[in-house]
DNA sequence: CGTGCTGTTGAGGACGATCAATGACGGTGG
DNA sequence: CCACCGTCATTGATCGTCCTCAACAGCACG
């Protein structure tokens, strides 16, 4: 059911500016600048960044019921968020990009875990040392809450998205596309097998193979490949009715400043 | 569409210490002990509190597009966050419940509004002058981040909940039972009509009659009048798989005390 | 050259939406 | 006091959608 095989991890804490730290970095800051932070003490976590090593895809990052003392960066790849339920089944609640953090906290749900969807490098950051950075730096907590701001809002997005699997499907796909290219990912080649957009949406695998063989048919989706690559991504938006200005809270709440020191 | 009929609120700002003041520093305080967090400084808030006045049901204590300085906070009574679709849907997010802010932001979506479920009366803080007890309080931001984490831990569990109509009802209502338990609130009549359940569920009018109906044949639901009444709880959370730990973060997540120094 | 995973196709059946109509109830105004 | 109206609950019939089961093809990998 599950590959379990990391490809490398060991952590090093030799104090040294390595490359995953100030990658991890840039990041960071490319994503709180894009919820409308200027994170000034970033260099902070540049120290304490550690190794979070490589997962192959369909392996683990964080195991059903692991409660890490690290939090977990994604440098490279793409991730899901699931639970496993009851009666075997997968439930993906959200995809993970470079610069989200796959566990900022640990999971208070036993059945959650954490998986590669396409092979992932990771960052990983103490809980003590983390913690101890948040608490000197205004911008970096609030910066955080944002964060967690807007995962709430996306997830409040999947539960409005009509019940239909085309609607539906296109609006996954919707918000896939508009968190790439936020993060500079031009390529409209998303790794998701259909299984996994079935798991995410909600529906059947059969059912979503046939709502991307009608994509694909009306020119949405390319039908060079068996891959899921968008070529219309206007109609693709109109079909999910996907606003995706929930995405650009940006300055949207920039007035709303809590706990920054003016 | 929207009665539009506020039943009082006129602010007062003479600075002694008001009824609903009382209340609101008592609910908080209760609610943010329930994520694991005892706020010290909550008394900075009684000074600022405004009285919000009281909302008739079926009136919008936040209309859509409203961008208030203040932060609105539910002292009595039941509200429902929603968004009204573009074909005239409702689709309701999430219920609040005494000692939830109705906006804690203001609403970065133009579509979405607070509408009272139940008649309600609130409270009202400036923007300006909670920013200032929040930047000031270590214990309060985090009791505030938390409870943004517990609402995004909620709606992931609604996309988790199984598609069909019987088990998605159960889960909602228990969902509701379990955070209403957690104020205190013991009656298990709730205050739903059955369109305010497919309005959040997701499902026709006609469906959730019949699914209604189907819980009271196997006295999960009373049958005695017409309002939603929960008569067997045990059976309720078995068929909405309901687990509701996910409620508890109490001491879960207590080791994570970010932000707050030690 | 098997083995496993993904994608694809067909057929049948369950479930939920829609349309339409009716009943129950409370409030309002004549 | 009663006729009228709006909201909510209820019921029946029909139709479309999506699930399940089952089988097979393509492809990568060992």
């Amino acid at each position: 059911m599950q590959r379990l095989n990391v490809v490398g991890g060991a952590g090093n804490n030799d104090g040294s500016v390595s490359p995953y730290s100030i990658a991890a970095i840039a990041l960071l800051d490319r994503k709180f600048k894009s919820l409308g932070v200027d994170v000034q003490d970033l260099n902070l976590l540049a120290p304490i960044a550690k190794d979070g090593g490589r997962v192959a895809a369909g392996a683990d990052i964080i195991r059903a019921g692991d409660k890490p003392r690290h939090s977990t960066l994604l440098l490279e790849g793409v991730a899901c968020l699931y639970k496993r339920l009851a009666d075997g089944t997968r439930q993906i609640y959200a995809f993970k990009y470079p610069g989200d953090f796959c566990d900022l906290l640990p999971e208070p749900d036993d059945a959650v875990a954490v998986q590669a969807v396409s092979e992932c490098s990771l960052a990983a950051f103490d809980h003590n040392e983390i913690e101890q950075v948040i608490a000197r730096s205004n911008t970096l907590r609030l910066a955080l809450w944002r964060s967690t701001m807007l995962d709430t809002f996306i997830f409040r997005e999947r539960i409005a998205s009509p019940p239909a699997a085309m609607p539906r499907v296109a609006h996954l796909l919707c918000e896939q596309l508009a968190r790439r290219e936020a993060i500079g990912m031009k390529s409209t080649v998303l790794p998701f097998t259909q299984i996994d957009l079935a798991d995410a949406a909600g529906l059947s695998v059969v059912h979503v193979n046939r709502t991307v063989q009608a994509l694909r048919k009306l020119n949405v989706l390319s039908s060079a490949n068996s891959a899921i690559e968008v070529v219309d991504k206007k109609q693709l938006a109109s079909i999910g009715r996907f606003d995706g200005h929930y995405l650009n809270m940006p300055r949207l709440m920039s007035h709303w400043t809590l706990s920054v020191v003016h």
